[in-house]
RNA sequence: CGGGGUGUGGCCUAGUGGCUAAGGCGUCUGCUUUGGGAGCAGAAGACCGUGAGUUCAAAUCUCACCACCCCGACCA
């Protein structure tokens, strides 16, 4: 992609009314644009980065033998009343059709999805299974707030899962719990396993994953060597206390809610009467338990966790580019050539390898290309000039790393690919 | 929803009763420049959030409303 091309510009100025980083530098950088409170578009930029988390969800679901599905975000009264949550749920968006027939504009997808999974489960052979789409979600918030960390419309992956028994329940959210871990790992956040309410005290298991951050707004106890967490909410143990998992020492810390799973036993199951037949041909009520993670929360939650006075420190796995090459201009017209053809070059090696290149061919200055290049945080930038020409080389240097160094054209893309798998 | 703050070209700001609303960034034209947001000349771009009121006169004062941001409450 060449960047005067790229549709969404970066900004000298920040805007005034952005205060958290992440709001700041998304919409500095011209990866999202403020539409409303809590209501962003998202621009190519940002949208990459957004597919690229996505897609590190999906595959860690898949991975657990869930199925992707996609359900409606217009949903019928009908269902959110038979669960008792048309009035119940103050974050419920509603809405009136012209002919005054009211609607649900989806806060989550248990009136959805119980339905539809009832649909095809008539036995015990047709269990355990689990389904999840990744989707926009609507939450009449009071207030929005935090970039796009507290949104009233944002992107989430929300998983079902159906069991004819608890222990089978368990041991798939326990699975769960696990694909959860490797999704934050890959996204390169430091995570805990909080207990939250609901948590060790009653039957029913509710584990939140709290990205650690200075800016996160909820309050952890939380082990220094391992994953184990509680929400202060509902905290017994306190600061200096030994983690009960694995002995090391708890402290206060501050995260962002970047998942949350749930045992639901039988709360939706029993509203929709939705029953399987056991090898006994008797009639048994279904399990379930559900599974969140809020993707687009998760990319304000990478930026808040990567950032530095002169922007955003993008991890590999999911920076919206792996490599900004910045072209810089000469005065003389044959080197300028000779620029543009190396880029050229440049672009198709690491395209056949198929490294994701974002090029900035404007015709600026360099102080600018840099200060716009570290603003995005795209995690390798390729510095080719006149200078770097005349050594048949380009200037490597890292984001987030103050060493520069020179390499030869010729090996170039060998070692992006190395890099990379690095 | 309670409290606080802020609304001025696309962005950041100045202007706090008085000439035609000022500057920086960005944009456009031409020239110049090319390793950390460089320079020169010119141009476009604003019903000063909306409505009502006070006044000879309102971006500026008053009231209402709206929007956004922050704190709190809330967060299935």
């Amino acid at each position: 992609m060449r960047y005067s091309q790229l549709f969404g510009k970066t900004s000298k100025n920040a805007p005034s009314d952005a205060d958290s980083p992440n709001a700041r530098l998304l919409e500095q950088g011209g990866f999202v644009e403020h539409v409303m409170a809590g209501v962003y578009s998202w621009l190519p930029l940002g949208l990459s980065v957004l597919r690229k988390v996505e897609q590190i969800v999906r595959e860690e679901m898949n991975a657990l033998g869930a199925q992707e599905v996609f359900m409606p975000s217009l949903q019928p009264k009908e269902y959110w009343e038979t669960t008792g949550r048309w009035e119940g749920v103050d974050v419920l968006f509603k809405l009136k059709s012209q002919t005054e027939k009211e609607y649900a504009l989806g806060c989550t997808h248990e009136e959805v999805v119980t339905p539809l999974a009832q649909k095809f489960t008539r036995s015990y052979k047709e269990l355990p299974f689990a389904v999840y789409q990744i989707n926009t979600k609507f939450r009449d918030e009071l207030r929005a707030k935090s970039g796009v960390l507290r949104g009233r419309e944002f992107r989430m992956k929300d998983m079902y899962s159906f069991h004819t028994n608890q222990a089978d329940l368990e041991a798939f959210y326990a699975r769960a719990l696990e694909a959860y871990v490797k999704v934050f790992a890959r996204c390169g956040l430091d995570v805990k396993v909080v207990q939250a309410s609901g948590g060790i005290f009653t039957s029913k298991v509710s584990h939140e994953f709290q990205a650690l951050t200075e800016s996160g707004e909820d309050a952890l106890i939380a082990c220094e060597k391992c994953s184990f967490g509680q929400n202060s909410e509902i905290a017994t143990l306190k600061e200096g206390d030994a983690c009960p998992s694995c002995g090391g020492t708890l402290k206060k810390m501050k995260g962002i809610e970047v998942g949350n799973i749930f045992d639901l036993g039988t709360k939706y199951t029993d509203a929709f009467d939705f029953n399987f037949m056991n090898d006994e041909g008797k009639q048994e009520r279904v399990l379930m338990g559900c599974y969140g993670i809020g993707t687009s929360r998760l990319v304000g939650a990478i930026v808040e966790a990567y950032n530095d006075a002169k922007g955003i420190v993008w991890p590999k796995s999911v920076a919206p580019f792996d490599v900004h090459v910045v072209a810089l201009k000469s005065k003389d017209e044959e080197t300028q050539k000779l620029i543009d053809a190396a880029v050229s070059t440049i672009e198709r090696d690491l395209a056949a390898q198929r490294v994701e290149v974002l090029v900035d061919d404007r015709d600026k200055g360099a102080g600018e290309k840099f200060a716009d290049a570290d603003l995005i945080g795209i995690p390798l930038r390729l510095v080719i000039s006149e200078k770097t020409l005349a050594a048949n080389a380009v200037e490597w240097k890292e984001r987030g790393t103050a060493d520069a160094e020179s390499v030869p054209l010729d090996r170039l893309a060998a070692l992006v690919v190395e890099w990379l798998k690095a």
